[in-house]
DNA sequence: TCAAAAGTGTTGACCTTACACCCATGT
DNA sequence: ACATGGGTGTAAGGTCAACACTTTTGA
C-alpha cells in the first residue's frame, strides 16, 4: 500500500468504529480505555476503535476491534450513535460509528490480560480526560446503558451464564447508583419468564447458598424493566436494535490482542 | 473539481445521510420518496439524501438535504441508525447515516410544491419497491416512530402549533393503527403539563368548536406515553438523542428545492 | 451458636381500562 | 330542530412502593 493509492472524484471522510466497553468489577462500573501513543492527543486516554475495512460490515468492524482490544468476542455489542463533527479529529474528517459493549465479569480476566501495557479499566466515576470528543461519546453510551437497564434485561450480559439474584440486583444498583428493595426486585424477576432458576445452588459462601438463575432466551435480551417510574412513560422495546454479535471462537482473540497492543489505533 | 482529485493513503468510503420523512396526510401516514434518474436502481423510488459536505456536521447535512428536498426546515429531525453493509451500493462503499423527520401537516403544502417532478408522498401501507437497502431503513424508521409515539410526545410534531385533542388522538390512532378511547386519551393529555389549552377555540366547524391546545416546551418533545402496555417495561426516555434541528429561515428552501429536483442525488 | 446473606407477604396508593351520555355550535 | 363532533365521570382490576422478619448455611 503506497502513498495516495486511493483516489476519488469527491472528498471522502475516514470512517471508524469506536467502542465503549463496559464491565462491572469490584462493585463498580468500569470502562476500557487505551492510551494514545501518537499525536494528536498523545498520552491521553481514548476509546478503543479503528478504521473499518472496506469489505466488512460496521457490526463486524466493531466486533473485530473489540476482539483485538480485549480478546473477547461473543459479547453484547450494539451500535448507538454516529459522530461526525467536522473538526473532531484535527487530522482529517473522521466519521465514527459508536458502539457499546458489555463484558461479563467472568470474561474480564481475559480483558485484564490485555492490561499489560497501555490498556486499562477505569472506574466510570473517575475517568481521565479523554481524547477527541470521546467524553461525549462515553456520556451518551452511559445514558443508553441506563435507559436499557430500565427497559430491558440486557444487563444480564454483565453476569456469567449462571448468576444469583443478588448479583443481578447489585448490577442494577451499581448502574443506577441507588438502592433497590430486595423483595420488590425479586417479584419483578419472578414476573419475567426468561429468567429462570436452574435448581442449582451457589457453593463456597460462608452463609446460606443462593439459588442460581439463568436467562433462557439465546440472547438474554428481553423487554421488561423494574424500578421507580421516572415519569408516566410506558415502553415498548425496540427489538431491532438489539443484538448480540456473535463471532466464531472466543479465545483466539487473545493472541491478536497482545500483538495489537504494541501497535496503536487511530 | 477534476477527476481523482481526492487522494488518500487508505481506502475511504463515501458517507451520505438519508432521511425518512414522515407526515400525516389524508388520515394516513405518508413518507416522501424520490425517483432515481440514474443507475443503479434507475426509475426506482428511494429515500432522499445525499453526500455529506466535508465541512458540515451530520445533523447539518441531514437538515440541508431535507430542506433541499422539501423546502422545509425547523422540523423534528433525529439520527437513528447508520448502515454500512459492504455491497449496499454497487458502485462504491457507502456508509449512510439515517435520519427520520416529522413534517407537520400545515407545512406539507410546501413539500407538495416539490412534488412537481419525481418526488412524491407515499402511503406507508403502500410503498413501492425501494432502491438499495432503503426498505430496511424505512422499516427501522417506522419502528423507531412507533416506539417514540409510545414513550414520548414527539408526534405533536405532526401537528401545527395549535391543535385539537381529536387531531392528536387521530395521529396516535393512525400510527398505532388502532382505536383509542377518547376519555382515557384526554385524561392522559391532562396529566401532562407540557400540553396545555390555549383558551382559543377552533372556528369554522359545523359542530361544537374544539379547544385548541399547544405544547409548552420549546421542542414539543417530552417523555410520557399513553396506551396499552405491551409488556411490563417502564421507560425512561433518553433526552440526549432527541432534538429539533433548527435552521435559519423556513421558506428559503423552496427555491433550492426546485433547483435540486432537476439534479439527482445519490 | 453466631454471623451473614438468602429468602419471603401484605397493604395502601395510584394508574389503567372499560364504558355511555350530555353539550355547543352551524346549518 | 337536528346533525356533528366535543366534552366529561366512575368503578373494578392491576401494578407499584414501602415495609421487617425468618431461614439456611459455614465457620
Amino acid at each position: 500500500m503506497t502513498d495516495k493509492t486511493y483516489q476519488y472524484t469527491h472528498p471522502h471522510p475516514a470512517v471508524t468504529t469506536d467502542i465503549v466497553i463496559f464491565t462491572v468489577q469490584d462493585d463498580s462500573l468500569k470502562l476500557l480505555l487505551i492510551q494514545r501513543g501518537v499525536e494528536p492527543f498523545k498520552g491521553q486516554w481514548a476509546l478503543p476503535g479503528g478504521f473499518i475495512n472496506m469489505d466488512e460490515d460496521l457490526d463486524h468492524a466493531a466486533a473485530r476491534e473489540l476482539e483485538e482490544e480485549t480478546g473477547v468476542c461473543d459479547v453484547y455489542l450494539e451500535q448507538f450513535k454516529t459522530w461526525g463533527a467536522p473538526k473532531r479529529d484535527p487530522r482529517e474528517r473522521v466519521i465514527t460509528v459508536a458502539y457499546f459493549a458489555i463484558i461479563p465479569s467472568d470474561k474480564i480476566t481475559l480483558a485484564a490480560g490485555s492490561d499489560a501495557d497501555n490498556v486499562q479499566w477505569f472506574d466510570y466515576q473517575k475517568l481521565p480526560a479523554l481524547a477527541f470528543d470521546h467524553a461525549d461519546i462515553v456520556k451518551q453510551a452511559h445514558e443508553t446503558l441506563v435507559d436499557k437497564l430500565k427497559r430491558t434485561t440486557v444487563v444480564i450480559q454483565f453476569l456469567p451464564e449462571e448468576f444469583t439474584l443478588t448479583q443481578l440486583q447489585r448490577i442494577h444498583e451499581i448502574i443506577l447508583n441507588e438502592d433497590i428493595d430486595k423483595r420488590n426486585f425479586r417479584k419483578w424477576v419472578e414476573s419475567l419468564d426468561y429468567i429462570q432458576a436452574t435448581g442449582k445452588k451457589e457453593t463456597g459462601s460462608a452463609h446460606r447458598p443462593a439459588m442460581l438463575y439463568t436467562a433462557t432466551t439465546p440472547d438474554n435480551i428481553q423487554p421488561a424493566k423494574w424500578g421507580k417510574r421516572e415519569n408516566k412513560a410506558v415502553a415498548k422495546v425496540d427489538d431491532e436494535t438489539r443484538q448480540v454479535i456473535h463471532r466464531q471462537g472466543y479465545n483466539e482473540g487473545l493472541e491478536a490482542a497482545m500483538k495489537q497492543l504494541k501497535g496503536l489505533r487511530k
